[in-house]
RNA sequence: GGGCGUAUAGUGUAGUCUGGAUAUCACCUCGGCCUUCUAAGCCGAUAACCGGGGUUCGAAUCCCCGUACGCCCGCCA
């Protein structure tokens, strides 16, 4: 609560300098009450007691006699605590505008290769991606979303390879059937493509494939090399993957400003004279074949420390190349966000010594740790796999079980409409409100789950607002301050806590923070609502119809934040 | 073997960077609330800091030693 905190501060200070205190440690000490029956900051006072060998106890009755201001204060056993008066809380909270940013940004995530439909175990990375960019974008930042699309290398070359060389009746026999496409998704190109790269990896691990082996590996080759034919025929055989997979992103409400591929770097030159940059460097070293690499070590880098960047034969490598990206990517930016896996750590890390060590600036990397169904690793190849589409389909489907129980009242295009909504803002929101270094197991019960800390729960309350403001059917005027129970308090307290957890949560690229703030938001809000009528025999409240309208318009706008689509009626 | 990360009620999680009060929230279980603005809701009860040392007035949080699990250690992407 830093509107708080702001009137606190000053005064605090000279209460403290008048009993003695003089440095201000005590600034990070003052944080959120554990309980708001206690209030809303608290300041331990335990620090004092030896410099001023008094007990804490006394120090804080001391101190509370002193202060004075747009708060109450209380001494409780050594601590100060502090609330802040309703009346000027509420006018504060009216008050609230979010969106100081104005930094641009460019983030950059997903960015899977296109080879095969989105599954479940890549959405952690375009859900947290996209959430960072809707809340960047919500806090004022300027911000440009990037794929960075895998157009060469070894899995487009697979992939390439099978379309040019296997018909359609091959790569049935080959499969056998095994993992026969849902017949819901024929006809989608990514379902269907797959296939094809399916069936190349089933003959690439057999016995005397050394002649598929032989072709796949001058298709790359020629890719590395910048080869317009091939790099050409690549994105013929990726292009409609791609698209299907996009298409599923643009249902779970993930869109791209950008899209970069990888071979641009080459094609461009800008791999070939970074390599001749980092020759160059200090730490360089060639090995015997004719390999360069960069020793990090002598940067301080443990475990491996040869960092490879060019190969015998002159061509680059993945993680050269991305450095050349990177380099682009920070011309056009004043922030760069990266959204990776956890098994890119390592990678991440000589990337960004490299960057440094070229005197460039280094990006910000969230990292994610994979999921994991509850039978193991997810692996398309043993099939142990959950499909995006068939998630959202399952997600929508038990969303219109739930609302055609609920409300008889509606037609079929009706519930459709909210069962969509709530389907993908359940899904969504069950991957981003918890902190993404943390492992995570998918389970459909939880998936699908539509209450407690759910999307639906959150939703469940804007439409309580809604449903409020359209029975009043006009704006609210804050005019005056009425009565403030404690529900109202503590929403207004909630409230006023919005554009903290904002900030807090893109500053740190943490999108849980934000999430669960929501939850916290809409549980103020039901509690506002239970205790708090608008509508009162017939009589409009003024006052809790302002607060209302203000929570309504704070939901909506968080909810956007965090990828929950604001229905106004559910 | 080396590097990095994670460990909190029966289950899932917040808090750990920046040490403070009776450790957050939800699910499950048990009990209560629909004649007033949508009960996908509200109110109440039960229940947890991986183990061992250390620092401190005070440790889930900081330091050391373990244990378990995950990821990485290609001139792959």
């Amino acid at each position: 609560m830093d509107i708080l905190r702001k009137i606190i501060e000053p005064s605090l200070e000279s209460a403290l300098a008048d009993i003695g205190v003089s440095d201000d440690f005590w600034k990070k000490a003052l944080g959120v009450s554990r309980e708001k029956s206690q209030g809303d900051l608290s300041l331990p006072c335990f620090p004092f007691a030896k410099q001023l060998g008094q007990n804490p106890a006394e120090i804080a009755e001391q101190l509370a006699s002193s202060l004075s201001g747009e708060f109450d204060v209380a001494a409780v056993g050594g601590y100060l605590n502090f609330k802040a008066k309703s009346e000027w809380l509420a006018r504060n909270v009216m008050s609230i505008d979010s969106a100081p940013g104005n930094t641009e940004v460019l983030i950059e995530h997903t960015s899977a290769n296109p080879n095969g439909p989105f599954h479940v175990g890549r959405a952690r990375n375009a859900i947290l991606g996209d959430t960072l960019v809707r809340l960047n974008r919500l806090y004022g930042n300027e911000v440009r979303a990037e794929y960075y699309v895998d157009d060469m290398g070894k899995q487009v070359g697979v992939l390439a390879w099978a379309l040019s060389n296997l018909s359609k009746q091959q790569v049935d026999d080959i499969l056998d059937d095994a993992d026969s496409i849902n017949p819901r998704w024929a006809g989608k190109k990514d379902h269907e493509t797959v296939r094809w790269y399916q069936a190349a990896q089933s003959l690439r691990s057999n016995e005397g494939a050394d002649d598929i082996e032989e072709a796949i590996g001058k298709l790359v080759h020629a890719s590395e090399h910048g080869d317009d034919a091939v790099l050409a025929q690549f994105e013929q055989a990726y292009k409609p993957v791609l698209d299907g997979m996009l298409e599923t992103l643009s249902r779970l409400g993930i869109e791209f400003d950008t899209f970069t591929k990888e071979s641009e770097f080459v094609v461009n030159g800008s791999v070939s004279s970074l390599m001749e940059r980092l020759e160059g460097l200090e730490i360089h070293g060639v090995a015997d074949n004719g390999a360069h690499f960069l020793d990090l070590g002598q940067r301080g880098l443990k475990g491996k420390t040869d960092f490879f960047y060019r190969r015998g034969d002159g061509s680059s490598l993945y993680a050269t190349r991305d450095i050349a990206y990177h380099m682009w990517k920070w011309q056009q930016c004043d922030n760069l966000i990266n959204v990776l896996g956890e098994d890119h750590k390592l990678q991440a890390k000589q990337v960004g010594m490299t960057l440094t060590e070229l005197g460039e600036k280094v990006p910000n990397v969230m990292f994610y740790a994979f999921i994991k169904l509850p039978e193991g690793k997810m692996s398309t190849r043993k099939g142990n796999v959950v499909f995006m589409d068939d998630l959202l389909e399952e997600a929508k489907a038990q969303a219109a079980s739930v609302v055609r129980e609920l409300r008889s009242d509606l037609t079929d295009d009706e519930i459709d409409l909210i069962a969509e909504a709530v389907g993908v803002s359940a899904v969504r929101f069950n991957i981003v409100k918890v902190s993404p270094e943390k492992g995570f197991t998918f389970r459909w019960e939880e998936a699908l789950s539509f209450e407690g800390e759910s999307a639906p729960f959150v939703m469940y309350s804007h439409t309580r607002a809604c449903s409020i403001a359209s029975k009043v059917g006009r704006d609210a005027n804050f005019e005056s301050t009425g009565e403030i129970p404690d529900a109202m308090h503590e929403l207004l307290r909630v409230m006023a806590n919005y554009v903290d957890k904002l900030q807090q949560s893109i500053t740190e690229n943490k999108p849980h923070i934000f999430a669960l703030y929501m939850l916290e938001l809409a549980t103020a809000y039901n509690s506002f609502y239970r205790d708090c009528h608008v509508i009162k025999d017939g009589a409009v409240d003024e006052f809790n119809y302002a607060i209302s309208e203000k929570a309504r318009e704070l939901l909506r706008n968080g909810m956007t934040g965090a990828g929950i689509i604001p229905l106004e009626s559910m």
